[in-house]
DNA sequence: TTGCAAATGCAATCGTGTTGCAAAACCTGC
DNA sequence: GCAGGTTTTGCAACACGATTGCATTTGCAA
């Protein structure tokens, strides 16, 4: 039984195919991918299949998805870490990738009068280690 | 002679009546504006040209691109843009409204090696009295 | 005022992402 | 195993943002 199998499992969603295969190439990959970085790599897959996977995958955290620099979605394989209010996000606008950094969450800032609070999500942008080399 | 003229002299572009528009435009926007944004703010420009000015602002150093959430392009006069980054953001789920808190945004945290920093993000997502009175 | 590079308007095109619906696949209970 | 209902897939069509090519107009400097 392969262990993508059981991930999916463990996270509520049915095992299929096109999961396996694109949890793993997310897995495997060292940066975020675009769709359609994933279409060349599984040109078996449907096109519209293949957005349906990804949002399943997020939707069931074990993706996370990002907006690169050029406004495409990337997507990558989140470890067995999920904690989505525990920490802080950096997120890189060159490949899009999101890093999770050890610093604590800042409280949470004073409303005005009759507003609720649903999420806080601080977000730090700038270029990520291997981005920061290749623009120099 | 107007202002927003001047600007566009200094930074060595034509001035044209487009250019000066969408310029005042970005100058008066409180948030960063996309292309449809502009597009119904000034109804009598082209689409396309639309586009041009603000790639020839962008490449001429008065107004600055960036990619929301969604993944679409937002435009600021670069002037404005330090303007809301000394504070907090609350973004109503409900009615897609911003609103500037009072509060200060909270230090930037450390970073992995070989990352920079560009820009810190502190979002608060939740509901404004408004659509909280609507939906008890 | 005139010449010419730059900017505009229009139509067509591309790329990313979404929706509707019928057929096929996955899991549960037997 | 096998039948059941639900989820997922595949296909076609669509929505939207953004870009390109080309003829025409406009800004501005000589």
């Amino acid at each position: 039984m392969s262990a993508t199998a059981d991930l999916l499992r463990a996270a509520g969603v049915r095992v299929t195919p096109g999961r396996v295969r694109v949890l793993e190439a997310l897995a495997a990959a060292a940066q975020p991918l675009s769709h359609a970085d994933l279409e060349s790599l599984l040109p078996d897959a449907d096109r519209v299949t293949l957005y349906r996977v990804l949002d399943s995958l997020v939707a069931c955290g074990l993706a996370l998805k990002a907006v690169d620099a050029r406004g495409v979605f990337r997507f990558s394989a989140s470890g067995a870490q999920r904690e989505h209010g525990g920490h802080v996000h950096f997120r890189c606008t060159g490949c899009g990738g999101v890093f999770c950094l050890k610093a604590a969450p800042p409280p949470p800032p004073k409303l005005p009068r009759g507003f609720r609070l649903a999420e806080v999500d601080y977000d730090v942008r700038g270029t990520c280690a291997q981005c920061a080399r290749h623009t120099p």
